[in-house]
DNA sequence: TGGAATGATTTGAC
DNA sequence: GTCAAATCATTCCA
């Protein structure tokens, strides 16, 4: 009876109502971060109440295995607890479970960005919360301590008002956690879907991929070091508005799609292997030639001595001209190219490979051209049985099991016109 | 608009 | 950890 009249009293002073009144102001401001994700703004126009608190609460109620549930997840969403850099651990996780992506994108700090904001706004509306806690709690007590001048007020009717009090701001708490996680989720989903979004390669930078997957055709398994240096080429070619660049991770994903699917349908690459091969064989020659030119150069005795071959090292105008044979055999540009005599191209290839140059770099920096060239001479010669086990023209390098030859060892040739003489050892296998 | 192409993700083996 | 394979999801294009 007593009961009831000093909880109708507090109804009626407005102590029930303004609890259930802050629940909602309280996790307003959260979830109205949620919606200005969309129309960033709104936030600022959103008015803040004045504060309430509730530790003591906290400190004497059970733990709540749901509101564990969602101290953990802010927790480990970087939200609650000590600051590390405005949720970087949490923006870190959401880069990795999006493919690897270290880089520090538009999209990654965008999203750094905005989990910062979320955890500023939990964090100043529980402690207003709190503080507002303390007040109201105050407040009853003060009401209880006027209602003792009018009648005896027992120790357990205090606990229980207080208890009531404290009940109903750990449901508020429980809001603010909840929708904070929300908000946290909302946000990760979209940073997640935004990056899950698909884009094109421009054309360059499939171009570049291609160039290396055809002329490595053998063992298209490019090394760490390969990767980072086409994802490096390709991002400078790629165009495909604010932070997109190629990452590691997607130069990966590009190798792992291009073997599973050459592989099924190699028919369907022909035309393009074809194209490639022409490509990265007419730079070998370039290539080639670039060698005999600085070889002699530099010592007529001891051709090749010292040599390097790199892509900025070409002599291109010298290669033109000593390179007469290779280059004439390849008509235009498209890709479509006539062998008139296989076997002499394949001659001199194998000079070019072997022969002339056994035992210098030149010979070993020509080996995957001259693979690609095979490659062209064995199509081009109807040499289609690629899974019949001829190795020596096997247009894919694919064993008789459908396999990548050697498949685990891959050759780690940064560019199309470098050969294995500059292998690099690939640490991930 | 439907199918092809293609980048990303998942799963399981190693 | 990487890989193949399957699959999903999106983009491109006739």
């Amino acid at each position: 009876m007593l009961h009831n009249k000093l909880e109708q009293k507090a109804v009626e002073s407005g102590v029930v109502c303004a609890v259930d009144w802050w629940a909602v102001i309280l996790t307003r401001s959260v979830f109205v971060f949620v919606y200005s994700l969309e129309s960033p703004g709104a936030v600022a126009a959103m008015p803040v109440h004045p504060g309430l608190s509730i530790r003591g609460a906290q400190e004497e109620d059970p733990p709540d295995p749901q509101l564990m549930r969602l101290d953990n997840m802010l927790l480990a969403e970087g939200v609650a607890g000590p600051e590390k850099g405005g949720g970087s651990a949490a923006a870190a996780a959401a880069a990795a479970a999006s493919g690897g992506a270290a880089d520090n994108s538009i999209e990654h700090s965008d999203y750094r960005a905005k989990l910062t904001q979320i955890r500023q706004i939990y964090h100043t509306e529980l402690e207003k919360y709190e503080q507002a806690c303390n007040e109201f709690t105050t407040h009853v007590m003060n009401l209880l301590r006027e209602q003792s001048r009018t009648r005896p007020i027992s120790p357990k009717e205090i606990e229980r008002m207080v208890g009531i009090i404290h009940r109903k701001f750990s449901s508020i708490q429980m809001q603010l956690k909840q929708s904070t996680c929300e908000a946290v989720m909302i946000l990760r989903s979209r940073f997640l879907d935004a990056r899950r979004k698909r884009r094109n390669f421009s054309k360059q930078a499939t171009e570049i991929l291609n160039e290396y997957f055809y002329s490595h055709l053998s063992n298209p398994y490019p090394s760490e070091e390969a990767k980072e240096e086409l994802a490096k080429k390709c991002s400078i070619t790629v165009s495909q508005g604010v932070g997109s660049t190629i990452t590691v991770s997607q130069v990966s994903n590009w190798f792992g799609n291009k073997r599973i699917r050459y592989k099924k349908n190699i028919g369907k690459f022909q035309e393009e292997a074809n194209l490639y091969a022409a490509k990265t064989a007419v730079n070998a020659a370039h290539a080639a030639a670039a060698a005999v030119q600085n070889s002699q150069a530099n010592s007529p005795t001891t051709p090749n001595s010292g040599f390097q071959m790199k892509d900025e090292e070409f002599q291109l105008d010298s290669a033109e001209s000593k390179n007469t044979l290779l280059s004439n055999m390849f008509t235009g540009s498209s890709g479509s190219f006539s062998l008139p005599n296989t076997g002499d191209m394949f001659l001199s290839m194998q000079s070019l490979n072997g022969d002339s140059y056994q035992g210098a770099q030149v010979g070993a920096n020509v080996q995957s051209q001259v693979d690609t060239l095979r490659h062209v001479i064995s199509q081009t010669a109807g040499y289609n049985d690629a899974l019949a086990g001829n190795t020596m023209y096997s247009p894919h390098g694919l064993n008789a099991n459908g396999g990548w030859q050697d498949a685990r060892t891959p050759s780690s040739v940064i560019s199309p016109t470098e050969g294995p003489g500059s292998v690099h050892s690939d640490t991930s296998n």
